[in-house]
DNA sequence: GCAAGTCTTGCAGAGTGTGCAAATTCTGCG
DNA sequence: CGCAGAATTTGCACACTCTGCAAGACTTGC
């Protein structure tokens, strides 16, 4: 069965990502320039206003809802044996979000599309989530063994972020598996580029 | 001596830095919300359609000027020996641009300190830079001996960048020489993290 | 079928950013 | 100096994003 809570959840949920596609066939369809709220809501058939109770901006809803969320990577990590040291969790933890992504790798297909004709949207987007992360999970990756300094730790983090995008965009680009580009990257960085 | 061009174009960058700092100095006296175009307008002495004849948006006011443009990097990494292999040029180029920031680092630090406070500024900001740098410097690290795949290409690209900011984060928080920080990083890309 | 809560909407207002044309300031040069 | 031509600054009108607030519409459980 399913709460009352979680029913509002989910159509709140539902309603958000059917604006979100509204907003990106728009823009796929007439250009980003023609996104404007007003048109974004006609086309979802919602007033101006209501747009904004859902997304704090125009551009959230042209972009996927992030797969990482900090508190979750910092359980992830959390969840690891206390004596593995930090590489290889962060391993672990990317490839635990990277198996995410196949379920919803379809409905993903226009977002890309949009990411690949304007690439700044996403970047930005994103740019908030990786400082946070930073931010939040550093400290969980200095507690971890194997940790020899502060900019050890930052690579860490930073090069871990580097190889889950630099596998996405690379399997945008040439259909190879995700997870299997993922391993390549980690590979590289285990044993040095 | 000085063409009549380089005078002005010295004059627009003078005005443009005065603009900045102002900028800048009122987002940490007042807080960012106090920072307005025609707060800021005010505080620099001009008009706030003025203003907009110097930035594109009020955001860019507030970082820094980007030490690394994408054709800067395409040159360096074009100066480099034919044959030198990826790794080892960009690690140069790295230094290279590293070695420019000295000579600003005071001049930084009310920026970085802005950046420190809200650390979605610089990210944003930069966002737009990573991903033309990505487009545009991707084809000549491929073009490089010792790449071995797309992937690779990606991951030196991401990595290089990643530690250039790790090495300038890490030299804010402790004071240590950026370059010698720099340094580290690439040794551990270089024998895996 | 009603009462309480939730969701949607309109409206007013502050702020960003742009095109255009007038006003102002700067430049070299006679 | 003083002036013609060029570059810069500015005001103005306008389209657009985003927020707070309060009223209206709609759900929901009972």
């Amino acid at each position: 069965m399913e709460s009352p809570e979680q029913r509002r959840e989910r159509r709140r949920a539902e309603k958000r990502q059917a604006i979100r596609l509204a907003a990106v066939r728009l823009a796929l369809d007439e250009g980003l320039d023609a996104v404007t709220v007003e048109a974004v809501s006609a086309a979802a058939d919602i007033s101006p206003r209501t747009f904004f109770n859902y997304f704090a901006s125009k551009e959230e809803a042209l972009v996927m809802e992030p797969i990482w969320r900090p508190d979750d990577i910092v359980a992830m990590l959390a969840d690891r044996p206390a004596d593995e040291p930090a590489f290889r969790s962060l391993k672990a933890v990317a490839r635990e979000l990277a198996v995410r992504v196949r379920p919803i790798w379809d409905t993903m297909q226009p977002f890309m599309e949009l990411s690949n004709r304007h690439p700044e949207l996403a970047a930005r987007a994103r740019a908030a989530d990786q400082t946070q992360i930073m931010e939040t999970v550093l400290g969980a990756v200095r507690a971890r063994p194997g940790v020899t300094g502060g900019i050890h730790a930052r690579m860490l983090l930073i090069t871990t972020f580097g190889a889950m995008i630099s596998a996405i965009q690379e399997s945008a680009a040439t259909d190879k598996p995700v997870e299997e580009l993922l391993d390549e990257a980690f590979a590289l960085l285990e044993r040095g580029l």
